[in-house]
DNA sequence: AAGGCTTACGCAATCGATTGCGTCTTCTTT
DNA sequence: AAAGAAGACGCAATCGATTGCGTAAGCCTT
C-alpha cells in the first residue's frame, strides 16, 4: 500500500521509527555514533520494506558516483571484449557500476566521448588508447579533478601514470625464441603503429631475441602498419615472400595479421611450419580455429580488467592524492600451436 | 583562477550575469519564457566558461537518468560484443550513456545484478536473456516503474513486450533451405535450448523446410544441448556421424557448434561438403577463417543494437505509458560459403 | 488611458542522502 | 554524589538542477 509507486527514502524509515533521517543514514553506514539497537532496528525495518539507497542523491551530495568508465577502441575484439568482461566481473563485485565508451581508434572521438564520461562524474577510468592517440592531454581532466586513471594494454608512454599491462618485451623475445629453436633462421616481424608503446616493445623484444641469438636483423622483413588489420597482413605477408630472400619464419605483433598470414601463405602453397613457421600475438579464439592452428603469445585479457580494477579501487580508497602510480605487469606465455612447432 | 578546482554550475553563472539559476537553468533547456537575448548571453557565458550541467543533480531532481543499461549474458561474445557496440554508437549519438551488466547466463546473477541496475536508476532497459531464464518475474521491478525495456535476440515468450529480433523461423527455413538445394538428402539439427524462443523457432523453421522439400523428419538427428557449446557440438556431431544412417547435412543453431562439427567431421575424413554439408548460425569471425570456411546465416548484431536502442528512445519520449509494444524484426541473409557450396 | 494579455523572469520548494555541529543521556571516576 | 567523559542522536545546511506559481513590465485593444 504504502509503496505504491514511490521508492522508500530514508526518510520514510525515519518516520515509521520515530528517528531521524540522519541516523538512519549513519545507521545504514555503520557510523559508530549510533547505537547498536537502532542499527540493528533501521537494518531491520530497511530489509523488511526494501529499501533501496537512491545512489544518485547520495552521488550527489559526496561527489562520488560508484562508476567506472571504461574508455576503448572497440568493444566487439575479442582482447577488448575480454578485458571488459573481466572489469564488469570485478567492478560489481566492488558494488561500482561500469560504463562504457569506444574511441574508434579515434582521438578526437576518444577526447568527446571522455567529456561525456566526466560528465557523469565517474570515479575512475581505465583506458585502453586509441591507436590514434599521441597526445594524452585530454586525460588532463581526469588528473586535474584527482580522478584516478589506470591504463590498461595500450599505455601512454609516461612514467607518472598507473598502469597495467603485460610485458611486452619479453613476450616477444619469448615468442621469437621459440621459433628460433624451432630452427627459423630468418624471422620477419609484423608490427603496428610504432608509436604505441606495445609495438615499440614487441618489436624491441624481437630484435632482442634475435641478436641474443646471433641472427642478422633485417630491417627489410621487419614491416610496421598503422592498423595491423587483415588486409594489411595480407599485403604484408605477400611482400615479404615474394623477396628474393624470403623468411621462414614470421613472429605477427596480433593474431589477425598472423592468420591472414597463413592463408596466404597456403593459397601460395608454401607449408606451415615447414617452410614458413608462424606465432601471432593476443591468442585470440581464432587461434584454435585456424588451420594449421595458430601459435600464440598468450594474453591475460580478463585478468587484466580485474587488475585495473583493483588498481582502481585502491587509488580510490586512498586517501592522499599523492598518485603512488603503480605498474602492474601480468604474465603471458606462448601457446605453442601446429602453425610453429616443427619438432 | 575562479575554476580553481570547482565546477562552474549555474549559480555561478547567474551570479555573473545577475539573473536567478531558475533562468539560467531555463534558458539553457530553451524553455519558451525565456528572452531571446537572455538565452544568448546565458549560453556563451556557459560556453566561454566552459560550463557542464551535473547531470546528478539533474537525474535526482527529475527522475531520469538518461543512462540505458544492458543486461547481456556474457560481454566477450562476437555477437555480444557486436550488439553492445551498436548500442553504445547508437545512445551515445542520442547523448545517452551506458552501463553494462553480465548474467554469464544465470537467472541468479540476472537477476541480482539487474537489482543494480535498478538502483543505480537506469532510463532504460535492454536485454538479451540469460540462456537459464525461464521466468521473467524480476523484469516486474522496470515494468512496474514504467521505465521502458527493450528485449533484443533472446527474448521472452511474451506479447506485451517490445522486441528487437530476427525472423529465426524465416532464417533456419532458408538456411535449411539452402542445404537442401545443395542436394542434402537427410539434414541434421543441432539446436539450443528449447525454452529460448530463437532456438525453438529454428528448430521450427528446419522443420518446415524439410516438410516443405518432403523430406522426412527424423528425430534421431534433431538434438538440442543446453549450451551449445563448442565441447557439445563435438559430441553431437560425433553421436550423429556415428549412426547407421548419418546425415549429409547439418544446420547447426550456432556457428561454434557448425566449427565444431567441421573439426571433427575433417577428423573424421569426412569430405566436407561433398558428404556432409554444414551451415551455422550467427556469422561470426570465425567462419571465414575455419578451413572450409563456414556458410553462415548472417545476424546483423550492430544494427540491432542500434534499433534496439531506437525502440528505447521512443518509448522514452512518448507521454504516454500506455505501452505501445512493438516489435522489430530485422533481415538476415544466409552466406554461402565452401562448407556447403556444391556447386 | 485603463484593463487584459503576453512575455520574461524570480522565489522557494524539491529530489534523497550526507555531515558538521550541537544537545541530551548515561556511564564512569574519584 | 558531583563532574567530566563518552555515547547516541537531531538540526539544518548542502550537493546542483528543476519547476509550479507568482509578479512585474511591456504591448495591444478599444
Amino acid at each position: 500500500m504504502e509503496e505504491k509507486k514511490k521508492d522508500i527514502t530514508i526518510y520514510d524509515l525515519a518516520q515509521e521509527l520515530n528517528i531521524s533521517p540522519s541516523t538512519v543514514s549513519r545507521a545504514l553506514n555503520d557510523h559508530h555514533s549510533i547505537g547498536k539497537k537502532t542499527k540493528k532496528a533501521v537494518k531491520k525495518l530497511a530489509k523488511e520494506w526494501g529499501y533501496r539507497p537512491n545512489t544518485l542523491a547520495s552521488s550527489l551530495r559526496t561527489n562520488r558516483s560508484n562508476t567506472i568508465g571504461i574508455m576503448v577502441s572497440w568493444i566487439n575484439r575479442p582482447f577488448i571484449s575480454s578485458l571488459i568482461s573481466g572489469i564488469e566481473n570485478a567492478a560489481r563485485e566492488s558494488g561500482l557500476n561500469v560504463i562504457i565508451s569506444q574511441s574508434h581508434d579515434n582521438s578526437d572521438l576518444e577526447k568527446e566521448n571522455l567529456q561525456a564520461l566526466y560528465d557523469s562524474r565517474i570515479s575512475a577510468l581505465i583506458v585502453s588508447l586509441a591507436m590514434e592517440t599521441i597526445d594524452y592531454s585530454h586525460f588532463d581532466l581526469f588528473s586535474d579533478s584527482s580522478i584516478p586513471i589506470v591504463f590498461v594494454d595500450r599505455i601512454p608512454l609516461m612514467n607518472d601514470v598507473t598502469k597495467v599491462h603485460i610485458n611486452n618485451f619479453k613476450a616477444a623475445f619469448e615468442a621469437t625464441e621459440h621459433l628460433i629453436k624451432q630452427g627459423c633462421k630468418r624471422i620477419a616481424h609484423f608490427g603496428g603503429a610504432r608509436h604505441q608503446s606495445i609495438y615499440e616493445d614487441r618489436m624491441l623484444g624481437y630484435v632482442a631475441a634475435l641478436k641474443r641469438y646471433n641472427l642478422v636483423v633485417d630491417d627489410s622483413i621487419i614491416i610496421h602498419a598503422n592498423y595491423l588489420s587483415a588486409e594489411e597482413g595480407t599485403r604484408i605477408t605477400e611482400k615479404v615472400l615474394s623477396l628474393d630472400n624470403p623468411p621462414d619464419g614470421i613472429f605477427c605483433a596480433n593474431d589477425t595479421s598472423a592468420v591472414s598470414a597463413i592463408q596466404y601463405a597456403k593459397q601460395k602453397g608454401v607449408k606451415i611450419p615447414e617452410e614458413l613457421a608462424i606465432i601471432g600475438f593476443n591468442d585470440d579464439p581464432i587461434c584454435e580455429i585456424i588451420d594449421p592452428p595458430l601459435s600464440s603469445v598468450h594474453h591475460p585479457a580478463v585478468e587484466m580488467g580485474e587488475a585495473a580494477v583493483k588498481q582502481a579501487v585502491s587509488m580510490l580508497n586512498e586517501e592522499a592524492p599523492g598518485e603512488p602510480t603503480e605498474r602492474v605487469l601480468l604474465d603471458t606465455h606462448v601457446v605453442v600451436r601446429a602453425s610453429s612447432k616443427r619438432k
